[in-house]
Formats: C-alpha cells, sequence, structure tokens
DNA sequence: CAATATCGCTTGCAATTTGCAAGTGAAGCT
DNA sequence: AGCTTCACTTGCAAATTGCAAGCGATATTG
C-alpha cells in the first residue's frame, strides 16, 4: 500500500481502514495494549502465527502512521521496544467494541466472562482504565500490573 | 479465506478479524449504515472503487457469516437487495468508534463537524439512533429519513 | 414486440501481496 | 572464542487482488 497521497476516499471509515485495516495490524496494537508485549520477537510468537516479512512490513508502516514508536532497548541492546503513541492508544475504544461483538457472537471465543461483565457494566470506565494502565506501561491481561488482577 | 475451522485463535479480535477485518468488508457495512446503499451496484458505484469479484467475494462471506441477509428486490426483479441483521447492526458501535478516531487524526477528513460534535454529546444515545434508523430502513446521511436531516 | 440497456454477477489474466524457509549482521551469553 | 538470540531481510511459490470483458436474466424503449 503506498497511501501517502492515493487515498481512496476522504471518508473517516475509509482513512480508519487504510491506516490499519488490514488483517493483522490491530492484532499488533492487541498485542502491545492486552497482552503487554512489546517486542518483535514477542509478536512474532502470538498464536496467529503472522510472517515474519508482514510483521516487519507493519510494524514499519503504523511507525510511520504515528501510531507506534520503537526505542532501543537500554537493558539489551539488540532488542527494539515498540509502545503505542496517543493515537494508538486512542484506538483502543475500536478493539474494545471489536471484542464485544465477538464475545458476543464467538461461541467459542476465549475472551474472560469476568472481562466482559466488566466492560457491560461500565464501558466508559474501563476504556479509560485500560488506556491509563497501557499508557503506564502496563496491559490487560499480562504482567504483574495487569489491569485484569486490579479488577477482581 | 476459509475461515470454517482454521480459526488463526480464539481471541475475540481475531474473531472480528477474520469475519470483517479485511480492507472492504466494513466499507460494505458503511455504505448500508450511513449511506443507505443496499444493492451491489450501488456497492460497486462507492468512490473507494472496490473490484467486482471481491465485492460479490465479500457480500458472500459477510451473508454466510449471518452479518447481511439479500432478497430478490420485489420492485425490479433483476435486483437483490442487501440488509444488516441484528448481528450486522451491533457492528456500528465499531463503525463509530473508528469514525471517531479518523475524524481526530484526518486532517482531511470528511466527517461533517457537526455530527462529530453530535457524536461527542452523546455517544450511546447516537449510536441508539443510528441503529434504529437503519433497522426501520434508513441511514445516516441518505434518503428522505436520514438520520442527520432530523438532528439539525 | 424486437432491439437495447441494466442488473448482478462470473471469468481470465496480469500484478500485487502473502506465507514460508532460510539467511544475515549485530549484540549477548558462557 | 564460540554459540545463541535478536530484529529483521531475501527469495520464491501460492494466494489474493485489480482490471476488463462477458453472460444470462430482466427491464425499458421505439
Amino acid at each position: 500500500m503506498k497511501h501517502t497521497q492515493n487515498r481512496r476516499s476522504d471518508c473517516p471509515i475509509n482513512f480508519a481502514l487504510e491506516t490499519f485495516g488490514d488483517p493483522w495490524s490491530l492484532l499488533i496494537i492487541r498485542d502491545l495494549a492486552y497482552f503487554g508485549k512489546n517486542t518483535y520477537g514477542e509478536f512474532v510468537a502470538s498464536e496467529e502465527g503472522m510472517a515474519t516479512n508482514v510483521l516487519a512490513s507493519r510494524l514499519a508502516r503504523l511507525e510511520q502512521a504515528g501510531i507506534l514508536v520503537k526505542q532501543p532497548s537500554p537493558s539489551d541492546k539488540r532488542k527494539e521496544v515498540y509502545a503505542l503513541t496517543e493515537k494508538g492508544l486512542d484506538l483502543i475504544p475500536v478493539l474494545v467494541e471489536m471484542a464485544n461483538w465477538s464475545a458476543q457472537y464467538d461461541p467459542h471465543t476465549a475472551a474472560p466472562a469476568a472481562w466482559i461483565a466488566l466492560m457491560k457494566a461500565d464501558k466508559e470506565q474501563m476504556i479509560r482504565l485500560i488506556r491509563q494502565t497501557v499508557q503506564s506501561g502496563g496491559s490487560v491481561f499480562s504482567g504483574p500490573d495487569s489491569l485484569i488482577s486490579k479488577c477482581v
């Protein structure tokens, strides 16, 4: 995808789709926000098994779009650490709505019932909490400061 | 995509992406909900110009997924009329969040400022209104009963 | 009422994108 | 010093897309 002038239209839905509407980009953002993954290797290891060349291509695109940033890891100079920008954090509501829809319609969904219940109880509040958690280096499901562990 | 057992994972984000996460499916759903388009020809004529074979393939997939249904048009037997099911209507929140994000970050967005303002004022309520409007055969921006014309 | 246009698709084919396996150089570990 | 791990890149076959043309059924027109 070129994307640096050749947009299909100025429709906001189309803009979103051209920016992150391929079948993989949102999985990277999910990995960052929900599972606390933040390196190339961790993304590659995700259950969905995305191809390494596609991953590299998507990371570059999302970085260029200002949705995430990469920094060399201070502890290990081989590693790059990826993080969501404000623009990326603002995609959390999209993830949440997609997840809610799937939780409702996928009989085999892996979404924890407790989590869905929290979402139904107060979505706005939960989105705020997720954003806050991720912004300060945590994630929803993973790590010692996971949001889910604090909500029980 | 096969999709009838070969799912990449049971993660709800992944489920959503496998169901409608290609670059075109949500444009069809947008056309239905926002622009009141409901025939193959109207989808083809959309600004983004999707290829006819891809459109046919996506319509079939979305129908199979239970997101939309098609019926022969009563007035013109050549035409098929597509409509969103409950499952499809439940994707409106996803569209809304994507549109809000784009309206915020795309400097050339075509999203009407008045509409964005309404959304910011009371999102939950607006989503309910959109759903109701589309369910009863209207759409957000198009037609005599467009939601936007009633909100001014 | 025959000719023509329109409808929702399908088909063939070239171009792009993907998936897979195997590198590669830089840095870390032992 | 040697082996492993890291983030990628590269080459190539397979799948998907984009484009243009075609097709049968129905509608419209002269």
